[in-house]
This record gives C-alpha cells, structure tokens and sequence, in this order.
DNA sequence: GTCATGGATATTGTCGACAATTAAGTGGTG
DNA sequence: CACCACTTAATTGTCGACAATATCCATGAC
C-alpha cells in the first residue's frame, strides 16, 4: 500500500492541469507555504504555477469545497485560518465520524488490514523510543493510524469526508498552532487499545476507545490553548 | 426565519451567474428531473441554461463537491446514483453527525430556537391529520425538524457537512427509491422526545435518542429494500 | 480633523475559440 | 462472422481577452 500521507511524491498520472495545481496549492497550504489568513489572487497564482486562470479557478473551487481556502464573490479568496472555535468544531466532528468508523472497522476489518495496523503501530512504538520528543514523525503517525482505521471501515462516504477533507485541516492545524507532540506514550496506550477492540470484534468497545481518544486529543488542545493564552496575560499585564 | 427547504425560492440576492445555475442544477437533481446515472454534458446545459462553459464548468465542480454528480476527466460527468450500499452508508455517516448534533443543541440551543422546534413539531402534527398518508410534506418536514437541530447546535462545520451536503443527498435518495412517508406516528413521537430531552439541557439523552432515531430509520430502509427485493424474486422466477 | 464622494486601479466574472483526448463508427482482414 | 485498425465526430481541457465589480486613494465639504 502506498502512503497516503506523502501525496507530494508526484505520481506521474495526474490527468490535468487543475488537478496538479489543485494537489500543488493542498500541499501549499498543508506546510504552512501559504500562510493562513493569507490573501491568494488569482493573477499572482496563475503566474506562480505558469497556467492560466481557468484550471486555476476549477483548483480553488475545490480547495474551497475541502474547506481550505474561503471565497468572497468578486473579492477574493483567503487561506482558512482556524479560531480556537472552529478547531473544537473539528473536534466534534472528528469524535462523531471517527468513533462511528471504528466501530464500523471493528466489524468489517480484515485480517489483513488489523495486521498492517499493528505494523504501524509497532513502527510508531520503534520511533518514539529512537527520536524522543520529535513530534512531527508522531503526529504523522498518529494521523496514519486514524487513517487506516477510517478505511477499515470501507464506508466510502466516510473515507471521503474524514481522509479527503477532514485530515487535511487537522494537519493545518499542526501548522497554525505549532502543536507539538504531546501526551505522547498515552496515546500509544490508546491506540492499542482500540486494536485490541477491532481485533476482538467488539464494535462497541472500539466506538467507546476511539471517542475517548479523540475527546481527550481535544482536551488536551484546550488545556495548551488556555495556557498559551495564560503565558500572554502574564507577559504583556 | 426564511424556509431553508426552499431554496427555488429565487433570492435575487445571487451574486453570480456559476452561483445560480449551481442552485438550479442542485434542484434538478434532487428534484429527479436530471434522471440518477444520466449523463450530462458541458455543451448541453450550456445550451439548456443559455451561458457558457466557464461558469457553467464550475458549477459542476461545486456539484461534484455535494456528492450530486461524479466526474471522470476527459470523460464526463454523470449524476450519482446511489446504490442501496451507498445510501446506508450515507445513514451510519448521518447517525455519526447527528447524533453528536443532538447533544451539542442539548448543550447549546436558545430558547427560542427550542420554541421554534416546537412550532414546527405542532405545523406537522396538523398537517399529518389534515392530509393522512401524504408522505411528501411529512418527509420534507422531517428533515425540517433535523435541519433545526443541526443549526441549533451552533456548529458550522456540522451544518455545513449536514444541511449543505448530506440532506440534499437524503432528498435525492426520496426520489430514486420513491421512498413513500413511512413509520409516520413513530418517527412523531420519536421527535417529540428528542425535544424533550433538548429542552430538558439533557446532552447525553439527546444524543441517544437521535441516534435511535436515525438507525431507526435506517433498519426501515433495508426492510422495505429486502420486500422490494423478494417481491421481484417471487415476480420473476 | 473627520467624513463623504469621486475616479483610478486591480481583481474577479464571463465569454468564445483552439488544442487534446476519448468514444464511436467504418471499413477491412483473418 | 468475429476482431482489429483507422477515421471521424463529439466532448473535455486550456487559453487569452473583455466586461463587471470591488478596493483604494485623493480630493473636497462640513
């Protein structure tokens, strides 16, 4: 199976234009290139990416309809910038569709799919304890955890929404807030948790688990938030 | 508050021209005139809808963005058509989003927007005495009752992947499966109780209830879909 | 000094035409 | 009769130019 987290690696079978840049702008935003908040005209792309404005708009309705980037009818178009709000807002989501994905995974998971689960989460175990504290490498492997439970499911609806859309402005927010790895060896415990659950065929208890997790995830995301603004209070009085 | 099930309701407020023929395109589709799996082409409605195919193009991106139609590059785009897998699974994503809705409208919703909910329940009890077994306005008035709960939960990103996205999914699988109005009293009393617990602050509740709901009428869908089948079965041997 | 008004400028929206690709129809051959 | 190659027609992808709209800035009035 190929790794869905590096589309970078340009497969050579991108049929189109608009599609290209389409991937190319995603990419963009994703790292943190293009700045969120950050004002995008079409000129300036059209001439950054040497296409002209047609595939290049078709590219910016999609971003728009992934959610990363927000249109104005005859003003513009901005990279999305997430409050504090909409990113619990994502969380919700994320806690609804998710546990429903496990719990769908835990019925209709294959043998093969839970043992390639494992493989990453064995993988994950080998590069915590190599690189202690490198966030980065978790959190691209927690997100490729989540990712092969979603298609477990093999709900493509669910595929869609959460793989397709909903991963794209969890790493954003990787990027906007700076999150760095934390609760680091709790989350593993989890994670294999909710193996266990899938493997076992308990639908339920993988719902629960994957709930929990996720809620705690946007705990812990309150917490930092409430501190960071904390540290401010105290710094400027 | 403006009907959101209207939205032929022309609002001369649109803005452009891609806009509008989005819209009426959207409604073409749910409405069942752009017939499931019919092939439509770019110069065609240009023609139908008198612009050319620049907006046109876009429109059609937004359309395949809402799920309404699939696109094949240098092929063509055809309008969904779901298959009987397809729309449960559309039912576990909405059991997922709603149910989460539920208990975040528990937490969130104003009082006047639970009287408003209240209003409707009344409108369609009376309705459902007057015309006895006319499913249309029940159905439409059922996903009324759920498009309140989801913009009562405040959340945008629910609303948005909701009431922007999955509900004119559930309005086009009416047509496709002909779903005539049915289990009518139950799903009443089944509403009644998710206000109650809405209005009573109980999240918790709330959520449980809804979540019954949906699956609820999911279960109704795969039992009419397995009459249909054995009905063809024993017509055709 | 502040606010309103007007025009200049840049950006977005729309259009028609050309190029690239696919699907279909036609003819020929084993 | 079936199958394959080629031609042809239609559709999609892409481009550059023009029209419509919003933003910005300067000017003037109160």
């Amino acid at each position: 199976m190929t790794n869905a987290l590096t589309p970078s690696a340009t497969v050579p079978e991108v049929r189109t234009l608009a599609e290209r840049v389409f991937q190319q702008l995603q990419d963009a935003i994703v790292r943190g290139e293009l700045a969120p908040g950050s004002k995008i005209t079409e000129p300036g792309l059209s001439r950054t990416y040497g296409i002209s404005r047609g595939p290049l708009r078709e590219a910016m309705r999609r971003l728009e309809a992934h959610r990363l980037i927000e249109r104005v009818p005859h003003v513009g178009a901005r990279v999305v910038k997430l409050s504090i709000k909409e990113l619990l807002e994502l969380f919700d989501v994320r806690e609804a569709l998710e546990s429903m994905a496990a719990r769908i995974a835990a019925e209709h998971m294959t043998a093969e799919e839970i043992t390639g689960l494992r493989e990453v989460l064995a993988l994950h175990e080998r590069q915590s304890d190599l690189s202690r504290g490198e966030a980065y490498y978790q959190r691209e492997g927690d997100l490729d955890f989540h990712y092969r439970i979603v298609q477990g499911s093999h709900n493509k609806m669910l595929m869609g929404m959460l793989c397709d859309d909903l991963y794209y402005l969890v790493r954003l927010y990787r990027t906007q807030f700076s999150a760095s790895g934390s609760r680091p060896q709790r989350a593993f415990v989890e994670h294999h948790r909710i193996v266990d659950a899938i493997e076992a065929g308990d639908a339920e208890l993988a719902e629960l688990l994957m709930r929990r997790h996720v809620s705690a995830s946007r705990e812990n995301v309150v917490e930092r938030y409430a501190a960071v603004l904390d540290q401010e209070q105290t710094a400027t009085p």
